[in-house]
DNA sequence: AAGACGTGGGA
DNA sequence: TTCCCAAGTCT
């Protein structure tokens, strides 16, 4: 299928498409997991920036890897992404084959099958949704079955395969992004039209299974002292080594409310996979030292962080938000009573 | 093997 | 505003 390849070819190419440093190519595909192509175009160049080489980041701490990563998600790819490039600095790049590649970890069947054929011209087919359903479509199969894809391979031609993968894993991606899509079909456009046995015919839907929203109440306080705010350092769970503003139960939190120098921000929605979170931040200004002692008992627990210096620290994107609305714009909106 | 893991952006 | 989506991996 040399069409698939002058196909490919004839796009307007991204800008890191020919690209074939491992390191570039290894975090090209991580972050490209689960997210959107203006996402990419905005955050990987800033990522190459902070982080030309796999030795800035494994000179560098976990936390500034987090930082990088802040906004992206999923941040267990940036620890791994750390991990990795401590492991690369001592032993080296794995070898340029499956099984190497999949030790390290994050990496998995198509990441591993994706570097290989970018960085080294490898033969390995890269399987993402978007493969997973031309393949499915060009068999006319609703089930997919892991055996298909030697089939597959043979059907675009093993030698042209070989020799031109990145191209054509590539090129299969866009396919499945633009003319292949999964609720909308260009048959016409379509350069494998010719070997597709569902040409034209609209098939395989992902059937997307409604979950339920679970609703979560947070009630957080924003204890600000001087120059300082204090902090949660996020010791498990979701965004594990970031940082979050203190959350605190209900009971307590109503209590601040009645302190001096409190003030009730203006709610917020937070809604990831099943979760609905809503957050109820607390505004409290202490101005007298006597006065902080009286937030001790959770204090203590705590990080007082300098304001300008909070950006130095890595936070789940609904709290970066209330920060950087607090301390940016002079909170204007998010305040609701006036002062 | 179903569920967890996050978010920004577009309709 | 609300809903839904987007280059997976791990357990």
């Amino acid at each position: 299928m040399q069409e698939l390849i002058d196909w490919f070819q004839s796009l307007e190419p991204l800008p890191w498409q020919n690209d074939r440093d491992p390191y570039k190519v290894y975090i090209l595909e991580i972050m490209s997991q689960q997210t959107t192509l203006s996402v990419m175009m905005k955050r990987y160049p800033s990522w190459i920036s902070t982080f030309p080489s796999i030795d800035s980041i494994a000179a560098a701490s976990e936390e500034d890897v987090l930082l990088a990563w802040e906004g992206l998600g999923y941040y267990q790819r940036a620890r791994n992404i750390y991990t990795i490039a401590k492991f690369i600095k001592e032993h080296g790049f794995p070898e340029p084959n499956l099984s190497s590649w999949l030790q390290l970890p994050g990496v998995g069947r198509y990441t591993a099958a994706a570097i290989l054929s970018r960085a080294y011209n490898k033969p390995y087919l890269a399987v993402d949704v978007n493969v997973k359903r031309i393949i499915m479509r060009i068999f006319g199969v609703s089930s997919y079955d892991q055996g298909l894809e030697e089939k597959f391979i043979a059907l675009l031609g093993k030698n042209l395969f070989d020799k031109y993968s990145s191209d054509m894993n590539q090129g299969l991606i866009r396919l499945g992004q633009s003319l292949c899509k999964k609720k909308e079909i260009i048959c016409k456009e379509c350069p494998l039209m010719k070997i597709c046995k569902s040409a034209g015919n609209i098939s395989c839907l992902n059937v997307s299974t409604k979950k339920t929203i679970e609703r979560r109440d947070k009630y957080l306080v924003i204890i600000s002292f001087n120059e300082y705010i204090y902090i949660e350092k996020i010791e498990s769970g979701v965004g594990k080594n970031m940082y979050r503003l203190p959350l605190v139960d209900y009971e307590l939190w109503q209590t601040f409310l009645l302190e001096p120098g409190a003030s009730l921000l203006s709610k917020r929605k937070h809604s990831y996979t099943k979760y609905c979170d809503y957050l109820y931040p607390l505004y409290i200004e202490i101005k007298e030292m006597e006065l902080l002692q009286r937030f001790d008992n959770i204090t203590k627990h705590l990080i007082a962080c300098n304001k300008k210096k909070l950006h130095e620290r890595p936070f789940l994107s609904s709290y970066r938000i209330i920060i950087d609305e607090l301390l940016g714009g002079g909170g204007k909106d998010l305040f609701l009573e006036d002062q």
